[in-house]
DNA sequence: CGTAAAATCCCATATCTATGCGATGGGCCA
DNA sequence: TGGCCCATCGCATAGATATGGGATTTTACG
C-alpha cells in the first residue's frame, strides 16, 4: 500500500515542486498540499496521511504549533520538518513538539524522498548538522561539574531533596538525624555556591 | 588529506573485515585496529585518529567507558559506535558518554563507510531505529501536563523560582508584592499537588 | 453588560530553612 | 601516629516558607 503524504508549505512554487516530486514517485501518494494549517484537523481526519511534510514558517499557525497538535491528536502520523531554519531554538522546539524528522530545505530532492520512506519505516531522518546538534544536546558535559565534588552521602541527600523530600523526610529516608541532614545540606550549599534547597535542586536536575 | 580511522572491536574476523574495508577505501586511512581499550590513551596520542569505530562489548574496559575517556581527553576525535546492542540503556549511555554516531552491526558495509565520512563532515549518523529512539526521547510528553494548568503569571513565578529566586526576588523581578507571590505559589501548589517550592521546581524542571 | 477567571494585595502564624558555632568517632594515608 | 576528610549529632535563632482566611481590581468573553 502506498505511503500517504500531505504537505504544508506556504511557498507555492516549492509546494508545487514537492507535490510533483511525491506524485511521480512509486509507492507514494499525495493526499494534500496546503499553504497553511488553518484546517489541519479536518484535513487530517479526511485524508489520514502517514507522513506530513511540514514547513515551520507558515502564516497564522506555525509549523511547530501544528506539529504539536498533530503529534497529540494523530500519533500515528509522523511529521517530517522541512525548513530553512537551523537555529537550535527552533530545531529543538520542533523536535520537542513531536517532529519525527528534520530536514533543511537545501536537502536534495532524492534525499527528501528517501527521508519520507525512512520515516515511514520507523526511522528519524535528520540533516547531518541537525543530527549532530541533537547528539551534542544529549552529551554529558565534559567539564568537571560542581556536583562531582559532593561526597556520596551529600549526593544522596541532594537526590532525596530533589525528589521532593523535606529535611525531616530526608532524615527518615537516610536514617540519620535532622541535624546531620542540615550539616550535609550546608556543605552542599558551599560546594554548589547556592543558598537554598531550590537552587541546589535546580543545579542537580539541570546537570 | 585522508580521514584517519582507528578500530576497537574484539571480534577478530570482524575487526579484520572492517580494517580491510577502511584500508581499501579512497581517502580513508587506517591508523590502528585493536581488540581492547587497555592502551587507548597511548594509542590515541600516537595516532590521533579523526574517527574511532568503537564496539561496546569489549573485554576489561567497555566501549562506553572508553567513549567517555575519549570524549573528555580527545574532543577532536569523533566516536562512532558500532554494536549489536539496541537496548535503550546502552544506546543512551553511549550517547551521553559522548558518542557522535551509533550504528548497529547489521548495517551494510557501504553504509558504515558513508557514516564515517558523515561523522567526519560534522554529521551524526545513526541506524534508523536508533535515531527514532533518540527523537522520541526528546519529545515532550503527549499527556496533558499539570504544568499546562498554570496561568501565565503562575508560570512566570514558577520559572523565577526555578531560577533560584526567593519570594522576595520573585516579587522584585515580577514587580508585584510578596503577598501576591505567595498567592500565586499557593495556586501553583494546588495545581501541581505539591507542598514546597522544591517539589514544584522539580516538577517544572523535569517536565 | 455581566460574570468568571486571573491577578493583585493584606494579615496572621505554625513550621521550616539557613546558618553560626561546636563536638565526636572512623577511615585513610603519608 | 598525627592530620585530614567524611559522617554523624547538638543547639540556637533570624528569617523564610506554607497555609488559613479574606478582599479588590483587571481582563476576557459570551
Amino acid at each position: 500500500m502506498a505511503i500517504r503524504i500531505s504537505i504544508y508549505e506556504d511557498n507555492q512554487p516549492l509546494r508545487d515542486a514537492l507535490s510533483l516530486l511525491v506524485q511521480t514517485t512509486d509507492n507514494f501518494e499525495l493526499t494534500g498540499a496546503y499553504g497553511d494549517c488553518l484546517n489541519l484537523e479536518q484535513q487530517m481526519v479526511a485524508h489520514r496521511p502517514d507522513v506530513v511534510l511540514m514547513d515551520i514558517d507558515l502564516p497564522e499557525i506555525s509549523g511547530i504549533e501544528a506539529t504539536l497538535k498533530l503529534h497529540r491528536q494523530f500519533p500515528d502520523t509522523d511529521v517530517l520538518i522541512l525548513t530553512v531554519f537551523d537555529d537550535s531554538d527552533r530545531v529543538f522546539e520542533a523536535i520537542r513538539a513531536g517532529a519525527t524528522g528534520y530536514l533543511l530545505k537545501k536537502t536534495p530532492p532524492v534525499r527528501i524522498l528517501e527521508a519520507i520512506q525512512e520515516v515511514y519505516e520507523g526511522g528519524a531522518p535528520m540533516s547531518p548538522g541537525i543530527a549532530r546538534r541533537v547528539m551534542k544536546s544529549l552529551h554529558r558535559s565534559t567539564a568537571p561539574h560542581e556536583l562531582d565534588q559532593l561526597t556520596p552521602r551529600e549526593a544522596t541527600v541532594l537526590a532525596l531533596l530533589a525528589a521532593g523530600n523535606s529535611y525531616k523526610m530526608v532524615a527518615a529516608e537516610a536514617a540519620i538525624s535532622i541535624d546531620t541532614v542540615r550539616t550535609h545540606i550546608r556543605r552542599i550549599y558551599e560546594k554548589l555556591h547556592v543558598h537554598s534547597v531550590t537552587e541546589a535542586v535546580a543545579k542537580y536536575l539541570t546537570r
